[in-house]
DNA sequence: GAGTGGTCTAGACCACTGT
DNA sequence: CAGTGGTCTAGACCACTCC
Protein backbone atom coordinates (compact mmCIF):
# COMPACT_ATOMS: atom_id res chain seq x y z
CA UNK A 1 0.00 0.00 0.00
CA UNK A 2 1.16 3.63 -1.05
CA UNK A 3 1.05 6.53 1.29
CA UNK A 4 -2.57 6.78 3.18
CA UNK A 5 -4.71 9.21 2.21
CA UNK A 6 -6.34 11.36 5.12
CA UNK A 7 -9.12 13.17 3.27
CA UNK A 8 -12.52 11.76 3.94
CA UNK A 9 -13.87 9.75 2.19
CA UNK A 10 -16.34 11.43 -0.51
CA UNK A 11 -13.86 13.70 -1.67
CA UNK A 12 -11.23 10.33 -2.51
CA UNK A 13 -14.91 9.78 -4.49
CA UNK A 14 -15.35 12.90 -6.37
CA UNK A 15 -11.53 12.64 -7.30
CA UNK A 16 -12.04 9.08 -8.77
CA UNK A 17 -15.32 10.39 -10.82
CA UNK A 18 -13.50 13.31 -11.86
CA UNK A 19 -10.53 11.30 -13.04
CA UNK A 20 -12.82 8.71 -14.95
CA UNK A 21 -14.42 11.88 -16.48
CA UNK A 22 -11.01 13.55 -17.60
CA UNK A 23 -9.90 9.77 -18.97
CA UNK A 24 -12.85 10.07 -21.31
CA UNK A 25 -13.90 6.90 -19.39
CA UNK A 26 -17.74 9.27 -18.63
CA UNK A 27 -18.55 10.96 -21.80
CA UNK A 28 -20.44 14.13 -21.43
CA UNK A 29 -24.07 13.67 -21.52
CA UNK A 30 -23.85 9.82 -20.54
CA UNK A 31 -25.37 9.57 -16.80
CA UNK A 32 -22.95 8.50 -13.79
CA UNK A 33 -23.81 5.08 -11.95
CA UNK A 34 -27.13 5.94 -9.74
CA UNK A 35 -25.99 7.03 -6.12
CA UNK A 36 -26.80 3.46 -4.59
CA UNK A 37 -24.80 1.93 -7.01
CA UNK A 38 -21.91 3.88 -6.24
CA UNK A 39 -22.38 3.64 -2.53
CA UNK A 40 -22.01 0.20 -3.36
CA UNK A 41 -19.63 0.40 -5.82
CA UNK A 42 -17.16 2.61 -2.70
CA UNK A 43 -18.74 1.06 0.18
CA UNK A 44 -20.30 3.97 1.45
CA UNK A 45 -23.56 5.42 2.61
CA UNK A 46 -25.52 7.25 0.30
CA UNK A 47 -25.05 10.22 2.52
CA UNK A 48 -21.48 10.56 1.27
CA UNK A 49 -22.01 9.54 -2.34
CA UNK A 50 -23.70 12.71 -2.51
CA UNK A 51 -21.70 14.73 -0.80
CA UNK A 52 -18.70 13.59 -3.55
CA UNK A 53 -21.54 14.38 -6.35
CA UNK A 54 -22.26 17.95 -4.68
CA UNK A 55 -18.97 18.58 -5.02
CA UNK A 56 -18.66 18.03 -8.87
CA UNK A 57 -22.28 19.98 -9.25
CA UNK A 58 -19.92 23.13 -7.59
CA UNK A 59 -17.48 22.67 -9.99
CA UNK A 60 -19.46 22.45 -13.09
CA UNK A 61 -18.57 18.80 -13.58
CA UNK A 62 -21.71 16.73 -13.58
CA UNK A 63 -25.23 18.26 -14.23
CA UNK A 64 -27.91 16.69 -11.99
CA UNK A 65 -31.80 15.67 -13.79
CA UNK A 66 -34.17 14.75 -10.96
CA UNK A 67 -35.82 11.46 -11.40
CA UNK A 68 -33.54 10.67 -14.49
CA UNK A 69 -29.67 10.77 -13.25
CA UNK A 70 -26.59 12.45 -13.10
CA UNK A 71 -24.56 13.11 -16.24
CA UNK A 72 -21.36 14.34 -17.38
CA UNK A 73 -21.84 18.34 -18.28
CA UNK A 74 -20.37 18.28 -21.93
CA UNK A 75 -17.86 21.29 -21.66
CA UNK A 76 -19.64 24.88 -22.83
CA UNK A 77 -17.93 27.23 -25.19
CA UNK A 78 -17.55 30.73 -23.46
CA UNK A 79 -18.88 33.52 -25.17
CA UNK A 80 -16.09 36.42 -25.31
CA UNK A 81 -17.96 39.90 -24.48
CA UNK A 82 -15.54 41.96 -26.35
CA UNK A 83 -16.16 45.74 -24.52
CA UNK A 84 -13.44 47.15 -25.96
CA UNK A 85 -15.05 45.99 -29.72
CA UNK A 86 -18.33 45.95 -28.46
CA UNK A 87 -19.17 49.78 -27.92
CA UNK A 88 -17.18 51.70 -30.55
CA UNK A 89 -19.19 49.63 -32.44
CA UNK A 90 -22.65 50.28 -30.79
CA UNK A 91 -21.75 53.73 -31.16
CA UNK A 92 -21.12 53.39 -34.74
CA UNK A 93 -24.79 50.94 -35.11
CA UNK A 94 -26.68 53.66 -33.21
CA UNK A 95 -26.27 56.21 -36.28
CA UNK A 96 -28.47 53.75 -38.48
CA UNK A 97 -31.84 55.46 -38.22
CA UNK A 98 -33.61 53.48 -40.67
CA UNK A 99 -35.55 50.68 -39.33
CA UNK A 100 -35.09 48.44 -42.36
CA UNK A 101 -31.20 48.33 -41.23
CA UNK A 102 -31.95 47.47 -37.96
CA UNK A 103 -31.41 44.24 -36.75
CA UNK A 104 -28.83 43.41 -39.31
CA UNK A 105 -25.99 42.97 -36.61
CA UNK A 106 -26.45 43.41 -32.91
CA UNK A 107 -24.77 43.60 -30.29
CA UNK A 108 -25.76 39.72 -28.69
CA UNK A 109 -25.47 38.61 -31.81
CA UNK A 110 -21.40 40.04 -32.45
CA UNK A 111 -20.73 38.01 -29.12
CA UNK A 112 -21.81 34.79 -29.55
CA UNK A 113 -21.75 34.27 -33.14
CA UNK A 114 -24.99 33.35 -33.81
CA UNK A 115 -27.55 35.15 -36.43
CA UNK A 116 -30.39 37.34 -35.79
CA UNK A 117 -32.86 35.19 -36.43
CA UNK A 118 -31.26 32.36 -33.96
CA UNK A 119 -32.33 35.05 -30.80
CA UNK A 120 -35.35 35.83 -29.49
CA UNK A 121 -35.73 38.89 -27.69
CA UNK A 122 -38.04 40.48 -24.80
CA UNK A 123 -38.37 44.06 -23.38
CA UNK A 124 -40.02 45.86 -20.95
CA UNK A 125 -40.22 49.50 -19.97
CA UNK A 126 -41.93 50.90 -17.12
CA UNK A 127 -40.88 54.17 -15.04
CA UNK A 128 -39.91 53.66 -11.07
CA UNK A 129 -38.30 55.75 -8.84
CA UNK A 130 -34.41 55.41 -8.77
CA UNK A 131 -33.27 53.74 -5.17
CA UNK A 132 -30.24 52.36 -4.44
CA UNK A 133 -27.04 51.44 -6.79
CA UNK A 134 -28.90 53.43 -9.51
CA UNK A 135 -29.68 56.67 -7.75
CA UNK A 136 -26.10 56.28 -6.92
CA UNK A 137 -24.40 55.72 -10.09
CA UNK A 138 -26.60 57.67 -12.16
CA UNK A 139 -25.79 60.92 -9.37
CA UNK A 140 -29.58 61.46 -8.99
CA UNK A 141 -31.34 61.91 -5.59
CA UNK A 142 -33.72 58.92 -4.56
CA UNK A 143 -36.78 58.77 -6.01
CA UNK A 144 -36.09 60.51 -8.82
CA UNK A 145 -38.04 58.70 -11.69
CA UNK A 146 -36.25 56.86 -14.42
CA UNK A 147 -36.70 54.80 -17.38
CA UNK A 148 -36.44 51.09 -16.59
CA UNK A 149 -35.85 48.87 -19.65
CA UNK A 150 -35.63 44.89 -19.05
CA UNK A 151 -34.03 43.17 -21.34
CA UNK A 152 -33.20 39.41 -21.82
CA UNK A 153 -32.21 37.17 -25.09
CA UNK A 154 -33.11 33.66 -25.59
CA UNK A 155 -31.67 30.91 -27.61
CA UNK A 156 -34.65 29.99 -30.57
CA UNK A 157 -33.89 26.71 -30.44
CA UNK A 158 -33.53 25.72 -26.47
CA UNK A 159 -35.21 28.66 -25.41
CA UNK A 160 -31.32 29.11 -22.67
CA UNK A 161 -31.73 32.42 -21.39
CA UNK A 162 -28.02 34.09 -22.80
CA UNK A 163 -28.06 37.22 -20.78
CA UNK A 164 -30.78 39.44 -18.89
CA UNK A 165 -30.12 43.50 -18.35
CA UNK A 166 -31.66 46.08 -16.63
CA UNK A 167 -30.89 49.68 -17.86
CA UNK A 168 -31.91 52.86 -16.37
CA UNK A 169 -31.99 56.31 -18.00
CA UNK A 170 -33.13 59.63 -15.94
CA UNK A 171 -36.90 59.98 -16.89
CA UNK A 172 -36.35 63.82 -17.57
CA UNK A 173 -34.36 62.68 -20.49
CA UNK A 174 -37.15 60.70 -22.14
CA UNK A 175 -40.00 62.84 -20.97
CA UNK A 176 -41.16 64.26 -24.64
CA UNK A 177 -40.31 60.84 -26.47
CA UNK A 178 -42.85 58.65 -25.85
CA UNK A 179 -41.97 56.60 -28.98
CA UNK A 180 -38.84 55.72 -27.17
CA UNK A 181 -40.56 53.29 -24.41
CA UNK A 182 -42.49 51.05 -28.07
CA UNK A 183 -40.43 47.75 -26.93
CA UNK A 184 -41.96 46.57 -30.20
CA UNK A 185 -38.83 48.08 -32.05
CA UNK A 186 -36.57 45.93 -29.90
CA UNK A 187 -33.75 45.07 -30.30
CA UNK A 188 -32.64 48.93 -31.29
CA UNK A 189 -29.28 48.33 -33.57
CA UNK A 190 -27.14 50.49 -31.12
CA UNK A 191 -29.24 49.89 -28.03
CA UNK A 192 -29.76 52.61 -25.60
CA UNK A 193 -26.88 54.37 -27.64
CA UNK A 194 -29.73 54.74 -30.48
CA UNK A 195 -32.43 55.66 -27.94
CA UNK A 196 -30.03 57.96 -26.15
CA UNK A 197 -29.02 59.86 -29.62
CA UNK A 198 -32.92 60.39 -30.68
CA UNK A 199 -32.85 62.66 -27.50
CA UNK A 200 -29.74 64.33 -28.95
CA UNK A 201 -27.45 62.64 -26.56
CA UNK A 202 -24.06 61.18 -27.77
CA UNK A 203 -22.19 58.78 -24.82
CA UNK A 204 -18.72 59.50 -25.03
CA UNK A 205 -17.48 57.08 -22.11
CA UNK A 206 -18.73 53.83 -20.50
CA UNK A 207 -17.38 52.54 -17.59
CA UNK A 208 -17.86 48.38 -16.46
CA UNK A 209 -17.76 47.41 -12.51
CA UNK A 210 -17.82 44.08 -12.65
CA UNK A 211 -18.20 41.39 -9.86
CA UNK A 212 -19.23 37.90 -9.23
CA UNK A 213 -21.36 36.36 -6.94
CA UNK A 214 -23.75 32.86 -6.77
CA UNK A 215 -26.69 33.44 -8.89
CA UNK A 216 -30.18 34.12 -7.06
CA UNK A 217 -32.49 31.27 -6.92
CA UNK A 218 -34.32 32.79 -10.07
CA UNK A 219 -31.14 33.83 -11.81
CA UNK A 220 -29.98 30.08 -11.71
CA UNK A 221 -33.39 29.11 -13.76
CA UNK A 222 -33.37 31.68 -15.93
CA UNK A 223 -29.64 31.02 -17.02
CA UNK A 224 -30.75 27.32 -16.54
CA UNK A 225 -27.23 27.44 -14.39
CA UNK A 226 -26.16 24.44 -12.46
CA UNK A 227 -26.08 25.01 -8.19
CA UNK A 228 -23.12 26.82 -6.90
CA UNK A 229 -21.65 28.19 -10.93
CA UNK A 230 -21.27 31.97 -10.13
CA UNK A 231 -22.41 35.11 -12.49
CA UNK A 232 -20.70 38.25 -13.56
CA UNK A 233 -22.84 41.19 -12.69
CA UNK A 234 -21.57 44.29 -14.65
CA UNK A 235 -22.93 47.48 -13.73
CA UNK A 236 -22.57 50.04 -17.22
CA UNK A 237 -22.39 53.31 -16.96
CA UNK A 238 -22.41 55.94 -19.78
CA UNK A 239 -21.56 59.40 -19.44
CA UNK A 240 -21.85 62.03 -21.90
CA UNK A 241 -19.39 64.64 -22.81
CA UNK A 242 -19.60 66.46 -19.68
CA UNK A 243 -18.73 63.42 -18.24
CA UNK A 244 -22.74 63.09 -16.94
CA UNK A 245 -24.15 59.99 -16.25
CA UNK A 246 -27.32 59.02 -18.73
CA UNK A 247 -27.76 55.07 -18.40
CA UNK A 248 -26.54 52.93 -15.87
CA UNK A 249 -27.66 49.13 -16.57
CA UNK A 250 -26.69 46.27 -14.68
CA UNK A 251 -26.15 43.09 -16.59
CA UNK A 252 -26.10 39.30 -15.31
CA UNK A 253 -24.28 36.82 -17.32
CA UNK A 254 -23.83 33.15 -16.63
CA UNK A 255 -19.76 32.81 -15.22
CA UNK A 256 -19.44 29.17 -17.10
CA UNK A 257 -20.10 30.47 -20.45
CA UNK A 258 -19.16 33.95 -20.51
CA UNK A 259 -15.88 35.35 -20.93
CA UNK A 260 -14.88 39.46 -20.70
CA UNK A 261 -12.26 40.86 -22.25
CA UNK A 262 -11.30 44.70 -22.36
CA UNK A 263 -7.88 46.37 -23.90
CA UNK A 264 -5.91 49.07 -22.88
CA UNK A 265 -4.03 51.15 -24.86
CA UNK A 266 -0.92 53.08 -23.37
CA UNK A 267 0.57 56.40 -23.90
CA UNK A 268 4.06 55.57 -25.64
CA UNK A 269 7.23 56.70 -22.96
CA UNK A 270 8.55 60.72 -24.31
CA UNK B 1 -52.44 29.24 9.61
CA UNK B 2 -51.35 31.49 6.00
CA UNK B 3 -50.80 29.42 2.85
CA UNK B 4 -48.22 26.80 3.57
CA UNK B 5 -44.62 27.15 2.76
CA UNK B 6 -44.18 24.34 0.63
CA UNK B 7 -40.04 24.64 0.33
CA UNK B 8 -37.83 22.33 2.24
CA UNK B 9 -37.72 22.53 5.69
CA UNK B 10 -33.72 23.66 5.66
CA UNK B 11 -34.35 26.31 3.14
CA UNK B 12 -36.85 28.27 5.26
CA UNK B 13 -34.80 27.67 8.18
CA UNK B 14 -31.65 29.21 6.06
CA UNK B 15 -33.99 32.03 5.53
CA UNK B 16 -35.53 32.78 9.26
CA UNK B 17 -31.46 32.61 9.76
CA UNK B 18 -31.09 34.99 7.48
CA UNK B 19 -33.86 37.36 8.43
CA UNK B 20 -32.09 37.41 11.33
CA UNK B 21 -28.96 38.66 10.20
CA UNK B 22 -30.56 41.28 7.97
CA UNK B 23 -32.44 42.44 10.53
CA UNK B 24 -29.66 42.96 12.94
CA UNK B 25 -30.80 40.66 15.30
CA UNK B 26 -27.44 38.59 14.53
CA UNK B 27 -24.87 40.64 14.36
CA UNK B 28 -21.78 40.59 12.24
CA UNK B 29 -18.96 38.53 14.07
CA UNK B 30 -21.79 36.80 16.44
CA UNK B 31 -21.78 33.42 16.69
CA UNK B 32 -25.20 31.45 15.47
CA UNK B 33 -26.81 29.18 18.25
CA UNK B 34 -24.66 26.02 17.66
CA UNK B 35 -26.11 23.33 15.25
CA UNK B 36 -27.75 20.99 17.87
CA UNK B 37 -29.07 24.19 19.28
CA UNK B 38 -30.58 25.17 15.57
CA UNK B 39 -31.92 21.43 15.47
CA UNK B 40 -34.10 21.57 18.65
CA UNK B 41 -35.65 25.06 18.26
CA UNK B 42 -36.76 24.37 14.31
CA UNK B 43 -37.24 20.75 14.85
CA UNK B 44 -35.31 19.29 12.95
CA UNK B 45 -32.16 16.86 12.68
CA UNK B 46 -29.18 18.27 12.64
CA UNK B 47 -28.20 17.10 9.06
CA UNK B 48 -31.32 19.13 8.37
CA UNK B 49 -29.69 22.57 9.82
CA UNK B 50 -25.96 21.60 8.37
CA UNK B 51 -27.60 21.95 4.93
CA UNK B 52 -29.61 25.00 6.11
CA UNK B 53 -26.17 26.58 6.87
CA UNK B 54 -24.53 25.35 3.54
CA UNK B 55 -26.86 27.58 1.86
CA UNK B 56 -25.70 30.65 4.04
CA UNK B 57 -21.89 29.34 3.82
CA UNK B 58 -22.39 29.40 0.08
CA UNK B 59 -24.32 32.74 -0.16
CA UNK B 60 -21.11 34.11 1.95
CA UNK B 61 -23.39 35.52 4.31
CA UNK B 62 -21.76 33.06 7.32
CA UNK B 63 -18.50 31.91 8.47
CA UNK B 64 -17.64 28.59 9.76
CA UNK B 65 -14.82 28.45 11.95
CA UNK B 66 -14.11 24.42 13.50
CA UNK B 67 -14.49 24.02 16.98
CA UNK B 68 -15.32 27.14 17.14
CA UNK B 69 -18.95 27.87 15.60
CA UNK B 70 -20.78 29.68 12.91
CA UNK B 71 -20.61 33.07 12.77
CA UNK B 72 -22.32 35.94 10.57
CA UNK B 73 -19.41 37.54 8.04
CA UNK B 74 -19.10 41.43 8.09
CA UNK B 75 -19.36 42.59 5.18
CA UNK B 76 -16.20 43.32 3.23
CA UNK B 77 -15.12 45.93 1.41
CA UNK B 78 -14.60 45.26 -2.12
CA UNK B 79 -11.26 46.07 -3.45
CA UNK B 80 -11.79 48.19 -7.03
CA UNK B 81 -9.10 46.92 -9.57
CA UNK B 82 -9.45 49.90 -12.12
CA UNK B 83 -6.91 48.64 -14.78
CA UNK B 84 -7.59 52.20 -17.01
CA UNK B 85 -6.12 54.34 -14.34
CA UNK B 86 -4.17 51.13 -13.19
CA UNK B 87 -2.29 50.41 -16.08
CA UNK B 88 -1.27 53.22 -17.51
CA UNK B 89 0.40 54.46 -13.97
CA UNK B 90 2.50 51.16 -13.80
CA UNK B 91 3.86 52.37 -17.07
CA UNK B 92 4.52 55.50 -15.72
CA UNK B 93 6.33 53.83 -12.86
CA UNK B 94 8.14 51.67 -14.77
CA UNK B 95 10.64 54.21 -15.97
CA UNK B 96 11.81 54.79 -12.13
CA UNK B 97 14.99 53.27 -12.47
CA UNK B 98 16.67 54.24 -8.95
CA UNK B 99 16.56 51.78 -6.43
CA UNK B 100 15.42 54.23 -3.60
CA UNK B 101 12.28 55.23 -5.64
CA UNK B 102 10.90 51.74 -6.01
CA UNK B 103 7.56 50.72 -3.77
CA UNK B 104 6.82 54.54 -2.99
CA UNK B 105 3.38 53.83 -4.14
CA UNK B 106 2.53 49.87 -5.61
CA UNK B 107 0.03 48.63 -7.64
CA UNK B 108 -1.50 46.61 -4.88
CA UNK B 109 -1.22 49.47 -3.03
CA UNK B 110 -3.06 51.39 -5.26
CA UNK B 111 -5.73 49.06 -5.39
CA UNK B 112 -6.51 48.56 -2.12
CA UNK B 113 -5.94 51.23 -0.06
CA UNK B 114 -3.39 50.08 2.15
CA UNK B 115 0.09 51.58 2.50
CA UNK B 116 3.50 50.03 0.90
CA UNK B 117 4.55 48.81 4.84
CA UNK B 118 0.85 47.21 5.24
CA UNK B 119 1.76 45.00 2.49
CA UNK B 120 4.05 41.48 2.58
CA UNK B 121 4.78 40.29 -1.22
CA UNK B 122 6.65 36.62 -2.16
CA UNK B 123 8.12 36.33 -5.46
CA UNK B 124 9.50 33.07 -7.17
CA UNK B 125 10.97 32.69 -10.31
CA UNK B 126 12.29 29.94 -12.67
CA UNK B 127 12.25 29.07 -16.18
CA UNK B 128 9.82 26.22 -17.52
CA UNK B 129 8.80 25.04 -20.78
CA UNK B 130 5.06 26.69 -21.99
CA UNK B 131 2.50 24.52 -22.11
CA UNK B 132 -1.51 24.86 -22.76
CA UNK B 133 -2.62 28.29 -21.91
CA UNK B 134 0.23 30.26 -21.74
CA UNK B 135 1.67 29.05 -25.29
CA UNK B 136 -1.17 29.85 -26.76
CA UNK B 137 -1.49 33.44 -25.58
CA UNK B 138 2.19 34.01 -25.79
CA UNK B 139 1.51 32.42 -29.50
CA UNK B 140 4.99 30.23 -29.06
CA UNK B 141 5.24 26.97 -29.87
CA UNK B 142 4.56 24.51 -26.53
CA UNK B 143 7.70 23.76 -25.34
CA UNK B 144 9.42 27.32 -25.44
CA UNK B 145 11.50 27.98 -22.21
CA UNK B 146 9.63 30.54 -20.67
CA UNK B 147 10.39 32.89 -17.27
CA UNK B 148 7.95 32.43 -14.47
CA UNK B 149 7.35 34.70 -11.82
CA UNK B 150 4.90 33.33 -9.52
CA UNK B 151 3.83 36.07 -7.35
CA UNK B 152 1.42 36.77 -3.84
CA UNK B 153 0.80 39.64 -1.53
CA UNK B 154 -0.32 39.41 2.05
CA UNK B 155 -1.70 41.78 4.86
CA UNK B 156 1.09 41.80 7.55
CA UNK B 157 -1.04 42.22 10.44
CA UNK B 158 -4.15 39.02 9.57
CA UNK B 159 -1.29 37.01 6.75
CA UNK B 160 -4.50 37.00 4.33
CA UNK B 161 -3.61 37.10 0.96
CA UNK B 162 -4.57 39.52 -1.03
CA UNK B 163 -4.10 38.24 -4.82
CA UNK B 164 -1.62 35.52 -6.10
CA UNK B 165 -0.46 35.81 -9.82
CA UNK B 166 1.62 34.19 -12.36
CA UNK B 167 3.46 35.58 -14.81
CA UNK B 168 5.01 34.47 -18.11
CA UNK B 169 7.70 36.26 -20.25
CA UNK B 170 9.33 34.46 -23.16
CA UNK B 171 12.89 33.52 -21.81
CA UNK B 172 14.79 34.67 -25.30
CA UNK B 173 13.39 37.88 -24.14
CA UNK B 174 15.61 38.37 -20.92
CA UNK B 175 18.39 35.34 -21.55
CA UNK B 176 21.19 38.11 -21.00
CA UNK B 177 19.38 39.85 -17.71
CA UNK B 178 20.13 36.93 -15.18
CA UNK B 179 19.62 40.17 -12.93
CA UNK B 180 15.68 40.32 -13.70
CA UNK B 181 15.54 37.15 -11.63
CA UNK B 182 17.02 38.70 -8.65
CA UNK B 183 13.75 37.72 -6.03
CA UNK B 184 15.11 39.87 -3.36
CA UNK B 185 14.42 43.17 -5.49
CA UNK B 186 10.36 42.52 -5.09
CA UNK B 187 8.36 43.92 -5.94
CA UNK B 188 9.30 46.24 -9.23
CA UNK B 189 7.63 49.44 -9.49
CA UNK B 190 6.29 49.21 -12.43
CA UNK B 191 5.97 44.91 -12.04
CA UNK B 192 6.87 42.95 -15.43
CA UNK B 193 6.80 46.37 -17.03
CA UNK B 194 9.51 47.55 -15.66
CA UNK B 195 11.54 44.29 -16.34
CA UNK B 196 10.64 44.29 -19.49
CA UNK B 197 11.96 47.97 -20.04
CA UNK B 198 15.22 46.93 -18.77
CA UNK B 199 15.35 44.64 -22.14
CA UNK B 200 14.36 47.32 -24.05
CA UNK B 201 10.43 46.33 -24.54
CA UNK B 202 8.00 48.73 -24.21
CA UNK B 203 4.30 47.70 -23.33
CA UNK B 204 2.12 49.36 -25.71
CA UNK B 205 -1.34 47.66 -25.08
CA UNK B 206 -2.85 45.29 -21.90
CA UNK B 207 -5.62 43.23 -22.99
CA UNK B 208 -7.98 41.00 -19.57
CA UNK B 209 -9.45 38.27 -20.30
CA UNK B 210 -11.70 37.46 -17.60
CA UNK B 211 -13.42 34.55 -16.54
CA UNK B 212 -15.18 33.52 -12.90
CA UNK B 213 -15.26 29.81 -11.44
CA UNK B 214 -15.20 29.08 -7.84
CA UNK B 215 -11.81 28.04 -6.48
CA UNK B 216 -9.62 25.16 -6.42
CA UNK B 217 -9.01 23.67 -2.55
CA UNK B 218 -5.60 25.40 -2.58
CA UNK B 219 -6.98 28.49 -3.71
CA UNK B 220 -9.94 28.71 -0.89
CA UNK B 221 -7.21 28.28 1.46
CA UNK B 222 -4.67 30.88 0.46
CA UNK B 223 -7.01 33.45 -0.06
CA UNK B 224 -9.34 32.56 2.82
CA UNK B 225 -12.56 32.17 0.76
CA UNK B 226 -15.85 30.34 1.85
CA UNK B 227 -16.58 27.34 -0.07
CA UNK B 228 -18.81 28.36 -2.58
CA UNK B 229 -17.17 32.03 -3.00
CA UNK B 230 -15.82 32.08 -6.62
CA UNK B 231 -12.53 33.78 -8.27
CA UNK B 232 -12.15 35.67 -10.62
CA UNK B 233 -9.77 34.41 -13.20
CA UNK B 234 -7.95 37.20 -15.29
CA UNK B 235 -5.33 36.53 -17.85
CA UNK B 236 -3.62 39.60 -18.93
CA UNK B 237 -1.82 40.01 -22.00
CA UNK B 238 0.67 42.55 -22.72
CA UNK B 239 1.76 43.42 -26.42
CA UNK B 240 4.59 45.67 -27.73
CA UNK B 241 4.24 48.29 -30.35
CA UNK B 242 4.25 45.28 -33.32
CA UNK B 243 1.21 44.02 -31.45
CA UNK B 244 3.86 40.70 -30.17
CA UNK B 245 2.78 39.28 -26.86
CA UNK B 246 5.53 39.57 -24.52
CA UNK B 247 4.17 39.00 -21.30
CA UNK B 248 1.11 36.92 -20.28
CA UNK B 249 0.01 36.44 -16.42
CA UNK B 250 -3.27 34.17 -14.60
CA UNK B 251 -4.54 36.77 -11.94
CA UNK B 252 -6.85 34.96 -9.27
CA UNK B 253 -8.55 37.38 -7.28
CA UNK B 254 -11.33 36.64 -4.79
CA UNK B 255 -14.94 37.21 -5.67
CA UNK B 256 -16.57 38.61 -2.45
CA UNK B 257 -13.13 41.38 -2.01
CA UNK B 258 -12.76 42.16 -5.55
CA UNK B 259 -14.80 44.30 -8.61
CA UNK B 260 -13.13 45.27 -11.72
CA UNK B 261 -13.37 48.52 -13.41
CA UNK B 262 -12.45 49.09 -17.08
CA UNK B 263 -13.58 52.16 -19.39
CA UNK B 264 -13.59 52.90 -22.95
CA UNK B 265 -13.81 55.86 -24.25
CA UNK B 266 -15.53 55.94 -27.48
CA UNK B 267 -15.01 58.34 -30.66
CA UNK B 268 -17.22 61.75 -31.65
CA UNK B 269 -19.72 60.88 -33.82
CA UNK B 270 -18.70 62.92 -37.11
C1' DG C 1 -13.62 18.08 29.69
C1' DA C 2 -17.34 20.24 27.41
C1' DG C 3 -18.69 22.24 23.25
C1' DT C 4 -18.03 23.09 18.36
C1' DG C 5 -18.39 21.73 13.50
C1' DG C 6 -16.89 17.57 10.00
C1' DT C 7 -17.78 13.00 8.58
C1' DC C 8 -20.53 8.94 8.23
C1' DT C 9 -24.28 5.29 8.69
C1' DA C 10 -28.57 2.77 7.63
C1' DG C 11 -32.42 3.38 7.23
C1' DA C 12 -37.14 6.15 5.54
C1' DC C 13 -40.57 8.62 2.54
C1' DC C 14 -41.21 11.74 -1.26
C1' DA C 15 -41.63 13.72 -6.26
C1' DC C 16 -40.30 12.97 -10.54
C1' DT C 17 -38.99 10.24 -14.82
C1' DG C 18 -39.23 6.59 -17.81
C1' DT C 19 -41.79 2.09 -19.44
C1' DC D 1 -44.34 0.15 -12.34
C1' DA D 2 -39.28 0.43 -10.99
C1' DG D 3 -35.59 3.62 -10.83
C1' DT D 4 -33.85 8.24 -10.12
C1' DG D 5 -32.46 12.07 -7.16
C1' DG D 6 -34.35 15.26 -2.93
C1' DT D 7 -35.32 15.45 1.82
C1' DC D 8 -35.01 13.85 6.49
C1' DT D 9 -34.05 11.13 10.84
C1' DA D 10 -31.48 9.58 15.01
C1' DG D 11 -27.98 8.15 16.02
C1' DA D 12 -22.27 7.69 15.99
C1' DC D 13 -17.26 8.97 16.18
C1' DC D 14 -13.79 12.36 15.09
C1' DA D 15 -10.65 16.73 15.25
C1' DC D 16 -10.55 20.95 16.86
C1' DT D 17 -10.97 25.03 20.31
C1' DC D 18 -11.46 26.96 24.69
C1' DC D 19 -11.34 26.78 29.57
Amino acid sequence: MTTRDWRPRYVQVADALQDQIRSGELLPDTPLPSEPDLAETYGLSRTSVRNAIRLLRAQGIVRVERGKGTFVRATVQRIVRNASERYPAEKQRALLIDDTERGSVGASEMDSGLTFSDLRFEAKYDVIDAQGDVAQLLEVPPGTPVLRRAFASFKVDSGDQVQSSCSYIPHELIRHHPELLDSSREPWPGGTMHQLRTVGVEVMSITDRITTRVPTVEEAEDLHIEDGIPVFVLWKICRDKDGLAVEVAEVVLPGDRTELAYTTELEPWA
